[in-house]
DNA sequence: CCGGATCCAGTGGGATACTG
DNA sequence: CAGTATCCCACTGGATCCGG
């Protein structure tokens, strides 16, 4: 497949314009089918360390619907990044952990919670400046 | 900042359920916020290797509507990741590029990307197999 | 305890037409 | 050329109730 490589591509483009492939757009949708929601990350990253039940991710992530969660988890489920377990107990048991395929998101997923963490300060300065500079002229 | 290294606080919690504080969660809010949207990334993507004008980035990136274009361009820039300059020509010229910032979040966000171009066909058939095993029984 | 079903408000985003 | 304004629909996501 050819874009293994997308970060090669773009910077190897000679001209002021790099043109996305459809492929490639595809992809960015793809992940961000993925992550790009409200509630996936949270869920990823509270699966990190180990598999957890519904009810301990529902308290684990403040201000998630029990509606959202149920949803996010089969989402995320779908893409083959969740395992699902039930135990046929009464009461009725089910553990969800990541696949090594989640896992593998967990580490690029993080490293852009990091950059946020690193930069959500310079962020807000630069939100308050341009708000500031459109509102005076 | 606490929240420095996510990662780490992330894996060194013993117990069962990782929780997020609440400045975790907002700082992925943040990062969803500047990214999580259908253009930004692409966008971004194609100012990696210089400025480009609107007109530019509106042929580069296909499907995007002009409203689509300006919105997110003027949301990238609000957050400082994105210079706009106008040139007070005729015809008028405005060029957008990358901030150090908007460049710092490119390496990362390209590392998703690949991340997708790496495993998308694994994605794909998590898909069917999940959505057959479904439909199945 | 887990999560499906339903209702509903808010918003993301496309198409189109118009302006400086 | 580089946007702005308006309409409109589909989808997101919250609250709540119901079922296994």
């Amino acid at each position: 497949m050819a874009a293994k490589n997308v970060r090669a591509r773009v910077r190897d483009v000679p001209g002021p314009c790099a043109r996305w492939g459809d492929d490639d757009a595809d992809f960015i949708r793809e992940v961000l089918d993925l992550v790009g929601d409200k509630w996936s990350v949270l869920i990823i990253g509270t699966l990190a360390d180990g598999p957890a039940r519904y009810s301990e991710l529902a308290a684990a992530i403040p201000g998630v619907s029990q509606r959202m969660l149920t949803l996010t988890l089969k989402h995320l489920q779908r893409y083959g990044l969740l395992a699902r377990t039930a135990y046929p107990e009464v009461p009725p048991r089910v553990e969800y952990r990541l696949t090594v395929l989640g896992r593998s998101l967990l580490s690029t997923v993080l490293a852009l919670a990091e950059w946020s963490a690193d930069n959500h300060a310079e962020v807000r300065r630069n939100q308050e400046a341009f708000d500031g500079a459109t509102a005076v002229d």
